[in-house]
This record gives C-alpha cells, structure tokens and sequence, in this order.
DNA sequence: GTAGGGCTTCCAGTCGCTGGAATGTCAAGG
DNA sequence: CCTTGACATTCCAGCGACTGGAAGCCCTAC
C-alpha cells in the first residue's frame, strides 16, 4: 500500500470545499500547526492535519469566532478534554442566535410595514419633502 | 429668539445616540456634506445636518448599507425622489432577512441537538479521542 | 496661567477572509 | 534541455462599519 499521501494546500482545500488562502490564514492565526514542507517548500498535509481542519470547518459553520475554536484546540492540544467549555460555548452561542432571531423578527415586521407602506404611497406621489416619504416619520 | 443654534459634534452625537467617531466617519464616506467650522476649525452642525443624520440613523437601523444609503441621498440631493429606489432596497432587504433568518433557525436546531448532547454525553466521559465528543461525527 | 474637557487629525485595529503582485517549483511535452 | 502552464510561496492591501489611541489645538473657567 502507498505511504500516507500528502497533501497540497490545493488538493486538502478542494476536499474541504476552502479556499486554500484560508487554511494558510487559519496557520498564521495559530489553528494549525506549521505542516511539513517539500523541498521546494511547499506544504504537505497529513491525515491529521486534514481531521483537525474537519473539525475546525464544522464548528466554524456554527458560528463560533477563530479565537474561541483556537481555544477549544488549545485545551485539547495541552491533554485537556475541551467539554466543558464547549459546552458553554454552545450555551452562549445559542443564546446569542436566539437574540440575532429576535432582531431580524423585528426588522422583518418592521420592513414587511414598510413595503405596505411604499405600496400604499405610489412612487409617483413622491414630493419633495424630506428624504424619502416611505421611510420618513417611523421613529422614535 | 435665538438663531439657530449650530451643535458641536458631541452634542449631536449625544442627541442621536451616536458616537461622534461615527459622524466623522459618515462624513468622510460621503454621507454627510461637511459642516461649517468656526473660527478654531470645529465643525458646527445644523437642524438641516441634524435631520440627515437622523435618517441616515434609522435606514441604518434596517441593515441597510452606508453605500446604499449614499445612493439613496445622493438621488435625493439631485432632487431625483429615491422612493422606487427605495422600495427595491426594501425588498431585497426583506428577502435578505428571511435569508438569514432561515440560516439561523437552522443554526439553532443545530445548537439545540448540540446542547442535548452535552447533556447525555457527561464531561466526564471525554475521552481523549477526536478533538470534542460532543462537536464531532456530525457531518458532512 | 493653567487645568480640564472637548475638539482636530491621522493611523491602526477589529473579524475572517480574499484578491493581487511578484516570484518560485514542479511535472509534462516538444 | 527548455519551455509552458498550473500550481505553490510570500507579502501587502482591502472589504464594512466603525472604534480606539496618540499628538496636538481650542476654549472656558478658575
């Protein structure tokens, strides 16, 4: 059987669906670690770097920031099993979807009134008052 | 009486519950023409400048972008009414927030599962295989 | 006169990439 | 052997919408 093939940065970007500029922004900012090299100094990937950017990609599709995914490899890096704070990070992170779901609620209550409005307002009555008569005098 | 009363930057911000960083800022992007100065080089803002502001504010408050809303005074300014230019914003907005609305039903589905499974799969289990129990095995 | 507060400018950083420029490497084909 | 073309490398810059900080000016009050 062959060798465990490396990768280039192209072929393990193409896998993952990434743009391979972002696996190496992903190095630089410390999520991966600085893979082998060829001579000519290209990068070669092995299976673990592969699993560990899977990783990475699906907790970054949660939403979760780089500083905090950096983290959670860190703890596991350093033997610590990364649960717990996981797990409050997904506490947090749902709390917080929860409040951007109840924003844009508002905004689109608030935009669904306002397409009425422009409705009701034909745009031929439009004078020359103010900035714009459908999205004028809907405030505090 | 008094004659118009020109504000100084802070005072306007603090009226409209802006940073006066920010006014600064939509000035230099094109938002807003530049103010008069006095004598030592302050800016010196108007009820006209105040009114700009104040709906540039709210179009804000509907994630409306700064570009977006440029266009929109910038018609206005050419005394072209921006109101079916309006209600197309308006709609892509809408269409927008249901967009990420959609996205982030999804994303809390996701979070619930996730919070379920932290719950059943105790921190004490975590074992050292894989980077998180709880994040992995869950793809694509 | 001096202390303070607010104003000015300019530069840099945020976040997560992404594009471009200039250059180097590598395999295949002539 | 040389070239061609597709990759790779580095570094720098920019996106959006601000926001912070530094260095310095203005203005008022004491």
């Amino acid at each position: 059987m062959a060798t465990a093939t490396p990768l280039l940065i192209g072929e393990l970007a193409a896998r993952l669906g990434l743009n391979p500029k972002t696996i190496r922004y992903y190095e630089e900012v410390g999520l991966l670690p600085e893979p082998e090299r060829s001579d000519g100094g290209y990068r070669r990937y092995g299976r673990g770097d592969e699993e560990r950017l899977r990783f990475v990609r699906g907790v970054r599709r949660l939403g979760f920031g780089l500083g905090e995914i950096r983290e959670v490899l860190a703890l596991r890096d350093r033997g610590e099993p990364p649960c717990s704070y996981v797990a409050e990070l997904i506490e947090q992170r749902a709390a917080e979807v929860d409040g951007q779901i109840t924003e844009l609620e508002r905004l689109k209550r608030e935009l669904a009134e306002l397409r009425d409005r422009a409705r009701r307002l034909r745009p031929d009555d439009c004078g020359p008052e103010g900035y714009c008569h459908i999205l004028e005098e809907r405030e505090p």
